[in-house]
DNA sequence: CCTGTGCAGTAACAAAAGTTACATAGGGTA
DNA sequence: TACCCTATGTAACTTTTGTTACTGCACAGG
């Protein structure tokens, strides 16, 4: 394990932390489709992403669903760290986009370290700060932008983190996480081919440019 | 100003925090419609709202506008926080709602509390979250609902925030802060009305339940 | 009292998105 | 090969939202 965190965090901790955080920290491996927290469940651990890619969801009431972002290696979840700190329910639903691993933080300790080093505040503020910047992207993207520009910036998006120009995915599992219908999806996604945008494959969209 | 921020903030900060606060701190009114921090602005100083409201905005590269929340005494602004910590530019406009107060903390100072009181780090924290969940609800409202549901919620919101249930505001100024345009609002306004849940005036709505 | 200006009401139409229904195609499997 | 299941394509229609254009009304200032 001293590797991977080394790997992904010795640019930014101090090596004391790092060894603390060695000490206290619980890994876990998790495979592509895991769901990691549902909506109103509480969260006891901190999060740290070592590698793979995890999507956070956000759901309404009834049961429309949207792609609010990704993390990837050397993120937290703001959410998390929303809930830890504030002690309530988790307002997302994290699933796995791929396989990787999480070192698990006792609040407690995140809580300690917050008066004890500088480096991890400053970890814990730019994690916030990245968050919301993320979240007035998704906002950005709902109010002013129609279903076609949001289709483009997700596939984009989905490329960028997937590190592949190949999106694996159906038109359904598309629209879900734009809360839109598939028939709509499927119809952009012929527009945008029309335009020499995207190829369009079975069960797969490749991304031309 | 004594009186004033003690009143405010004295149930959650300690009365030494208070002290270096007023020691360092310094006052500054605004009226109703001012312009309190423009997109592409750096910020320099931490403000503590002390009395009145201010409502956050976000710009589109065009000129589509949307209103995010609102900040109430003993809230401070998490984007700003993010502008200060991250040394970025504003990612909001902040536009005065109502006359009002604020109290201006150098960024050296928040810095150095954050090492040193709890309560500071508790307060910035939960500030952090309280946006964070605002910008939930904000995506919630954009992503799920419809326009006439989304206006009913800013009416009720607006409501609130001034304390009336007498919403002072033409159509055309509405529909800025929805991002739509001003026949629409006027069409879903008179909708409203024909269910008997607003009357309408001239310049101002009265909201009925 | 007249008039200009800004606000609100509304019709008529256009565009975007959502819905329903059905056709077809690919790829695996009995 | 025949069959089935799932993904995709597409037409036809509805609803929601956006746009343009025009009307009438209230109020302020001359």
């Amino acid at each position: 394990m001293n590797e991977l965190l080394k790997e992904a965090y010795s640019t930014i901790f101090e090596p004391k932390l790092i060894e603390e955080i060695e000490s206290v920290a619980t890994l876990m491996d998790f495979n592509e489709g895991d769901h990691l927290i549902e909506i109103g469940q509480y969260i006891r651990q901190m999060p740290l992403l070592i590698n793979g890619v995890i999507k956070i969801l956000r759901e309404d009431r009834t049961e429309g669903e949207l792609l609010l972002y990704f993390l990837e290696k050397g993120d937290t979840c703001a959410m998390t760290l929303a809930c830890c700190l504030g002690d309530t329910k988790s307002e997302i639903r994290a699933i796995a986009e791929t396989n990787g691993t999480v070192a698990m933080i006792p609040i407690t300790k995140m809580e300690e370290w917050l008066g004890k080093y500088k480096s991890w505040r400053n970890f814990v503020f730019s994690s916030y700060n990245k968050r919301l910047s993320e979240m007035l992207s998704a906002i950005d993207n709902l109010a002013f932008m129609k279903m076609d520009e949001r289709l483009l910036n997700y596939l984009r998006e989905k490329a960028k983190v997937n590190r592949s120009s190949v999106i694996a995915n159906t038109h359904q599992e598309i629209a879900y996480e734009l809360n839109t219908s598939r028939v709509v999806i499927s119809r952009l996604l012929k527009a945008l081919e029309n335009e020499g945008i995207i190829k369009l494959n079975r069960n797969t969209i490749e991304l031309l440019k």
